[in-house]
This record gives C-alpha cells, structure tokens and sequence, in this order.
RNA sequence: GCGCCAGUGGCUCAAUGGAUAGAGCAUCGGACUUCUAAUCCGACGGUUGUGGGUUCGAGUCCCGCCUGGCGCACCA
C-alpha cells in the first residue's frame, strides 16, 4: 500500500474515533485532506482537514485539530506530529518508512512508480508530429516529437496503453503543388525557362532533390507530358521527404506504432465502403449531413462550433476537413478508448469541429487535443527565422546535429506546453550549469563511478564494453537485503523522501499530460543528490554504513535513469 | 470585432485552492592533499500586469481592463 493511502487510513480513523465519541461535531466524514508541504519543515506530509471542517464543526481549526492528533491510532509510520499554523497537522514520518522506500526502489528497479489505469480509460492512441510530406521536419515539429515521445513513456509508466501515431498527408492539392515545385526546379535545373508557380515550395531542399531526379535520370523526364512529370516527382519527392523524416525521427528515439497515409481513408474495400464513405453516412444517419450550395455540409454548430464545416466541395473534392472526419473515425473503428492530438497552437480554431465530430457520433469527449505553444528559435540571443521561402530555415535535423539529442529534449520539455519556448542554440551547446540536462546526467555518472570504485575490475571492463549493465553490476555489489537502519543523516532523507515522492508525481504527470514536471523532479532529485555526495562520504565508511550508503546511491541511480528514460534522454555513466 | 494561450525577482522558469511565493542563470563572497568542482555553501534580488469578486485561505477559481503570442477558408 502506499504511503499516501497509509496515512490517509489513519487520519480517517483519528476522525472517526472523534466524531464517534463526540468530540467532534460533524454531519459527515470530511476528507482526509492530506498533501505534501512545499516546505521540509512542514513535515513529511500534512493534513488540512481541520482547516476544512472548522466551519462546519463550528470550531478554532487548532482545536480540531488537536482533537484529531489525540485520536491518532498507534502506528510505526508517523515519528512525530505538530499543529502549526491556522490549524495544518504536520506528520513527519519515521526513517523506516523512507528506507523502506529506498528497499522498494532497488526491489522494482526500472518498474518503480508504475501505476495502473481503470479499464476503459487505457488504450490511447497518441498522434503527433504528423508533419507535411512536402518539406522537412523544422524546429517546431521537433517541440512535438519530444513531447509526444515523453508524453507516451510517461503514459506508459503510468499505466496507459499507449499507440503512438503519425497521420501522413500525402493526399490533396498541397501533395500536386510540391511534385509541380520539384518539376519546375527540375526543368530549370536543366536549362529551361520556366517560372515557378505562386503557392510553389522554394525551399532550397527542393532543389536538391530536383538534383537528385537529374543525377540518376538525367533529362529523361524533360520530354514526358506535364502531368506525368508531376505525377512521378510527386511520389518521388514525397517518399524521400517521407524517410528522411523517419530517419530524423529514429535518430531523435521516437518511435511511431503507425505511420497511417491519408491516402488510405480513400481505398474503397471489397465492401464498396471506404472510411470517408462510411464516416460521412455515419454522421448522415444521424442527421448532422446537409446540401447547400451545391456543397456537402458538417453542422458542426450543433456541438457548438461556430460555423458549420464544408466535407464536400462545390466542385466535388473533399476538403482536408473531410479526411480529417475519416481519420477519427478509423482510429474510433480500431477500437482505441481515447484519442490524443498533439497539436500547435495556431491549429486551435480547428479543434472544435473535430470535438465536434466526436460528438456526433456519441463519443464526446474521446478526442483531447494538446495544443503547444511554438518554438522561438534564436542563436545568441538573435532571431532566427524560419521560413520555407528563403530557405533560411534551420530544420530540426540540423538543430539535433548541432545541439545533441539529450540536450535538444531537455530543453525542449523544460517547460510546460501551453508556455511559447524561445530556444537559443548557442545556449542549448553550453556545457556548463547554465545547462541542466548535465546537471542530473552528472549526477547519475558520479553515482556509477563509485559503485565503479567498488567492483571488480572484470565487471567494471564489462560495463565499460556494454556487455553489463549497471542494475547487473550493482546486483552484483549490493545485496537486496542490506540493513538500512544506518541512513538518518538529512541528505540521505532527503534523497529518500525525493524517491517516495516519484510514483505519484508519474501519475499526475500523465494525468496532467505534463512531462515537463519530471525534468523539474529530475534536477530536484539530482539536486538532492548533490548534496548527499557533499555531505556524506561512501566509500571508506565502516561496513554497515557504507553497505546502507551504495544502497542509497544504486536506489537513487535508478530514479534518476528512470526520470530521464521518461523523457527520453540518455543516462550517461561516466561524463 | 470574436475566440484560444499567456503575463511571477535583471533573465529562464516552478508552485493538486494552503503555511514566510520557490529553484536555476546572472552578480557578489566562500569550499578541491579525501568517492568526478559539469559540484556544494552563503549573500543580493518580489505589491505574482491591473481593478473588483468568491472563502477559513487566491499566483492559482469567477468578472472587467491592460499588454504580448496565435487563430478566425468550399487551404492543407
């Protein structure tokens, strides 16, 4: 049981016990009301119950809640208990407790803070990213892949089934208007004097793969009809754009259960029904499908849109809307529980009709959608910008070879979504404390040097080769069964007390969709550490001290190679 | 005009409606003959944009205003 429920258990019995003999007046059992206080000094843990309930008991909150700390069962959890304040009861829990935690931690290694999700809520499907294959990937879509990344490993942790998705627009005008930009560079590129339509790509990457069609084909496409050069460069250009995403990608640590082709939502099936027919004559059922203007209408206003939304066009092609109304429902007819979006924030006016949508087919709320705000990219301290025209633009691939993998995602995830992130890359390069990502990774190497310092020279050269792992070596070095009764310095508390506050932190994080919060636990934990390694020595102390101290470091080696894991940057053991 | 997001020390950010609003950077001052100084300790720095409201209690919730970002297509 966790410790939150423990406690919680024994204000409820303190309560119980006083309502029952009459000390306190109550009409109904409040809640026990328990949190972790922000300051140390307020104790482990903390209850505001009497705060709450004061009125209604018609009572000084420090009365009731001496009442309270009196009807306290006896336990081995709670050292000591103070009323402090308008009426807090501050608990603070004995050593063993957070020992115990510290036995936890090595007990469950990689699983610890796992938590469990009621059915029904868990098998989401999360998309993200879902850049255009017209182009490469910029910066902002970078911000997604790192926070849908640590989005699904938090999720994950915390108990979600989670299938991540990348929604590939690889149908429509945008796909015709790129494979005519490549043709026309192309037919430059060779000589001919052809002028490069208005809503072209002029991006220098489409050069490039012009470039690349003359390289392998030379001017074998100058002479085939218009159509068909745009045809064959369109699919071309698409598939390179397409794995060179996949590539940066993979590069980055993502990884996408589906790459799912908008081209799909249109492949009629030996039923005759494809996902646009069938989700169009799903929503015509129920009557939300109307004809104006020689146009096939979503009435998205009965769901509280603004306007309704146009699925057919006048002139018969189907609008980006209606493949969209198709996507939803296959990833609805794949069976998934909930749908996350991960989007940027100037796609917002679009969320309300896919909420829409969902609604009309007596699914509201299944969709969620994650607005981001954008990424401001600078190089020291200047602007830079980001335009497909000039060709300007720094793509994220290049951002990741100039930063680093580990860097780029800390950075990227240090701050909530809804909050605009200004990324200079000269300050994500720094090396120096300005930089927190080194900060924690410093303090997960120092702990795997000493547990180096105490191993076999053989398994230290099998680490080192990648051949151990380090949970092996500290299996190894450190027995499960370790007295820890030795650790009741502060540092090493508090190191413990940090851990102890993991698994829930997890949960909210996923809950909250906010994987920002562990880098903050992150450098609190290492911060934590830091301080531990200052104030208290390992090796050399006597035995049982030193046994219960690598025990503390290999607890807190494999929080902290947890937290960055969820957010997807590496754990190095020595920098 | 309408809508969405935000506004917290010089800078970058925290704070499930809780206590004296916390960290880091920068600045200044200390700590390496001891397990990695990419570290630690200390000092300086605040009327949480603004005016009301809700309550035991507001940075947080509600309303107005100011400032900034983004969006308001039979584009994708």
């Amino acid at each position: 049981m966790q410790i939150r429920e423990q406690l919680e258990n024994l204000v409820n019995d303190a309560l119980k016990n006083a309502i029952d003999s009459g000390k306190l007046a109550l009409d109904e059992m409040p809640e026990a009301a328990l949190e972790r206080p922000r300051d140390e000094s307020n104790g482990d843990w903390a209850s505001t119950v009497a705060l709450r309930c004061a009125k209604q008991a018609k009572m000084n909150p420090r009365q009731i809640a001496e009442i309270i700390v009196g009807e306290l069962p006896q336990n081995d959890l709670v050292a000591s208990t103070e009323i402090a304040g308008p009426g807090f009861i501050n608990l603070t829990l004995s050593p063993a407790v957070f020992q115990g935690v510290a036995r936890i931690v090595r007990t469950e290694k990689g699983d610890f803070g796992k938590g469990e999700i009621p059915a029904g809520e868990s098998f989401v499907n999360l998309e993200y990213v879902s850049a255009n294959p017209t182009g490469p990937m910029h910066v902002g879509h970078g911000r997604w892949a790192t926070l849908g990344d640590a989005m699904a490993r938090v999720m994950r942790h915390a108990g979600y089934d989670v299938y991540e998705e990348f929604y590939i627009n690889d149908h429509g005008t945008q796909m015709d208007i790129f494979g005519t930009s490549v043709a026309v560079r192309y037919l430059q590129l060779l000589g001919h004097d052809v002028a490069m339509p208005e809503n072209s790509y002029g991006g220098g990457y489409v050069k490039d793969i012009a470039q690349g069609i003359i390289d392998r084909d030379g001017d074998k496409w100058a002479a085939v009809e218009e159509a068909e050069r745009m045809a064959a460069f369109r699919e071309l250009a698409y598939h390179e754009m397409l794995q060179d995403m996949k590539d940066t990608l993979a590069g980055f640590g993502n990884h996408f259960e589906c790459w799912f082709s908008e081209r799909s939502l249109y492949v009629v099936g030996p039923d005759g029904t494809s996902p646009v027919t069938r989700s169009l004559a799903s929503m015509d059922e129920k009557g939300y499908i109307y004809k104006k203007e020689g146009a096939v209408w979503f009435k998205s206003t009965a769901f509280g849109d603004e306007k309704d939304r146009v699925c057919i066009k006048e002139n018969g092609e189907y609008t980006y809307f209606m493949s969209d109304v198709a996507y939803h429902y296959d990833k609805l007819e794949r069976g998934f529980d909930h749908l996350i979006n991960i989007w940027g924030a100037d796609h917002h006016g679009y969320v309300k009709r896919c909420e829409a949508m969902l609604e009309a087919w007596g699914r509201p709320g299944a969709l969620e959608v994650v607005l981001g705000q954008l990424v401001n990219l600078y190089r020291d301290g200047e602007a830079v910008r980001m335009s497909k025209r000039t060709g300007e633009m720094v793509t994220f691939k290049e951002l990741i070879e100039e930063v680093g993998v580990d860097a780029t995602r800390y950075l990227m995830l240090s701050r909530s979504s809804d909050q605009p992130i200004d990324f200079d890359i000269e300050a994500a390069k720094k090396k120096d404390a300005s930089n927190p990502v080194y900060y924690v990774q410093y303090a997960h190497a120092r702990i795997c040097s000493i547990l180096r310092r105490v191993a076999p020279e053989a398994s230290v050269e099998a680490v080192a080769a990648n051949t151990m792992t380090m949970d092996e070596l500290s299996a190894q070095l450190i027995p499960l069964d370790t007295d820890l009764s030795r650790l009741v310095e502060p540092s090493e508390l508090a190191l413990m007390r940090t851990m102890s506050a993991f698994g829930e932190l997890v949960t909210q994080a996923a809950r909250d969709r906010a994987p920002f919060r562990l880098t903050h636990y992150a450098q609190d934990l290492a911060g934590t550490f830091h301080q531990f390694y200052t104030t208290c020595h390992v090796i050399g102390e006597d035995a049982e001290l030193q046994a219960a101290r690598l025990y503390l470091l290999d607890a807190s080696r494999i929080v902290l190679a947890k937290s960055l894991d969820l957010l997807g940057v590496s754990a190095p053991t020595e920098m």
